[in-house]
DNA sequence: CTCTAAATTTAGAATAGTTCTAAACTATTG
DNA sequence: CAATAGTTTAGAACTATTCTAAATTTAGAG
């Protein structure tokens, strides 16, 4: 009987990589989020997902995970809604379609769109970054 | 004894003009926001701001009424955080810097700044707006 | 291996912002 | 002014998120 193995490898290593402990709970979501390209999770969602696959993994944790996640530059935190809060899997330079009735996030490639014009801030300010969300809807 | 009067009758056409009751509540918040040029508020801000002139109005009668003012065109809506709403008296065509730290939201004139780029959206979904948000932080 | 200290997880309570509800009140109309 | 439709309100309810303190797990030393 060979047990199937999740790719948790990986994981592992990227989470040893920021100097995070490779816990359980850890590598688990680690896995979920890294495993295929780009995704955008809510808290809740991935919570959802987890425990779907009959993983076990408390709701504060999914949290404090994203958020160290977030810390350690794994992933970003996007805002584009004001009842939830999205994490991103692509850490790179990009921006947004956000539909809204939906709560769909779906990346626009950092070459493609350009911001110009921004001013310079107002004295004593420095800008940290710009971020652009194009709020789609059904036809 | 001379009355001091608020500037009120802007407000009630205002509100008329849109199809609201000049109700009093409408009346004061109408001339608290658009008495002066650009105002960005929180509902807690703006019944905070209405308590502190003695002014009595619900928090739920501010919330209402931050909405029906957006339906109507008077105010519209920035999302920047994901704790509090913002409402913005300038609805026009324009984008803001936004000091996390303080909550605090400047506007950049829409002529100023440019978005080019923005690839065409997938199938069935078109372009609602575009939202650009320059996020500063002291220096 | 086993033990210990430090880090992590967890259930549930707590919090913050916002929305809902149903009763009381007010503006407009006739 | 009376009727009625719209509005306001206090407080309950709700949602997403954070906090807390106790239980568990990890890493590393022996």
């Amino acid at each position: 009987m060979v047990k199937v193995k999740r790719d948790t490898g990986r994981a592992v290593e990227r989470l040893r990589a920021v100097g995070l402990r490779p816990t359980r709970q850890r590598v688990e979501l680690a896995s979920l989020l890294f495993r295929t390209g780009d995704r955008h999770v809510t808290a809740e969602s991935l919570h959802d997902e987890v425990s779907g696959l009959g993983l076990k993994i408390s709701l504060a944790t999914v949290y404090n995970t994203l958020h160290q996640f977030t810390h350690a530059g794994l992933l970003r935190q996007v805002i584009v809604d004001a009842a939830r809060g999205y994490f991103d899997t692509n850490t790179g330079d990009h921006q947004h379609f956000f539909l809204e009735e939906e709560g769909t996030l779906i990346d626009i490639p950092g070459e493609d769109i350009q911001v110009a014009g921004v001013p310079q801030p107002p004295m004593g300010l420095t800008v940290d970054r710009v971020d652009v969300v194009v709020r789609v809807r059904r036809a």
